[in-house]
DNA sequence: GAGATGATGTTTCAGATGAAACGATTGTCA
DNA sequence: TGACAATCGTTTCATCTGAAACATCATCTC
């Protein structure tokens, strides 16, 4: 980390103090969007890591095994709704853990386009291998904030993504670092 | 919706419990990482929308003009301290910004490897427009939370943040090769 | 039924991403 | 000085991403 050297140089720009009135200049680490986006990338990108040296999973999957863990056996239609991810990325996620063993699929007997998605008992293992990992390693970077902030956060999100998927012309998905 | 285990608990930092008996399933969307990665992405994407279609600009682009516009000039590294980005993101968004005429180099007195950056007179007219946009679309996605809770989030995030910052290079026992 | 329309999941394709390699320059030290 | 390491920003390349096209099956309408 090198210091800027522009100190110097600074003073003959003005600083664009915003024409229109009194409003205060724009400051780019006070922006939500950009707060949420930096924070939610970092985050993720720690989980990424766990998650890929560990056990060898993406996110994606990782996601996918959440919800199969929990909700038993589901169409990939239903993981997409559980996930918020892209029905794109769903797929190619099941299709790894298919690959890796993690997951099988199975014959949906009621409509012979989609499958019913299921863990395997290997990938079940892993499931339950993952999630003391993952509430240990969500524990650790959220504890600066105690429990009660944790919470509040939590709170403020869901509110936040609610409002937003109501605004927000119904854009299912969720991404990953970016 | 809050039945955090730890609810009771007021240490810090929880030291990697494995809960052996009784903790609740787990739930994806009560999952703090997975909360934030799906809110700041409906987020990045309903603003990604909006600078695009108006201005023909992308969120890496709108970050470096943003920090420009109020800032003043600096080289490529103080935009990567600032921004939080990749370089090579923001190697890409100068240069797509000097193709559209918003931002010009001027050599760096002092180091030649480098260049300062500043916004055109153009750029600032631009700027100038985007930032009552970008307050005014941030103040509708927000406008579930009150102001109180608006800033308690923001407060909340640059807390994580900085923590995130700190332990985000050892994370949990990492100890695996490659 | 036959045909039209809709839903489900996969593949394609063009663009975005970032780790690593790179050329150019600056700093360090014997 | 000369050699070597470090830094700045760009380019390369392999991967990730999602909109759109696609193949398949289901449902609706006549």
């Amino acid at each position: 980390m090198k210091r800027l050297s522009t100190a110097d140089r600074t003073s003959p720009v003005p600083p664009l103090a915003k024409g229109s009135g009194d409003e205060p200049p724009f400051r780019l680490e006070a922006f939500l969007p950009y707060r949420l986006s930096v924070t939610a990338n970092r985050m993720s990108r720690a989980f990424a890591r766990a998650y890929g040296t560990r056990f060898g999973l993406g996110i994606p999957e990782w996601r996918v095994m959440a919800v199969l863990g929990t909700g038993g056996a589901m169409t990939a239609g239903g993981v997409v709704e559980r996930t918020a991810m892209d029905k794109v990325k769903v797929s190619r996620a099941v299709a790894a853990l298919e690959a890796k063993g993690h997951l099988a699929r199975r014959p949906h007997p009621e409509d012979r386009r989609s499958a019913l998605l299921e863990l395997t008992a290997a990938g079940r293992r892993v499931f339950e291998q993952i999630v003391p990992l993952a509430r240990a390693l969500e524990a650790e970077l959220t504890a600066v904030l105690g429990p009660d902030d944790r919470a509040r956060l939590a709170e403020l999100l869901a509110r936040l993504d609610a409002h937003l998927r109501d605004v927000g012309d119904a854009t299912l998905d969720a991404g990953d670092p970016g």
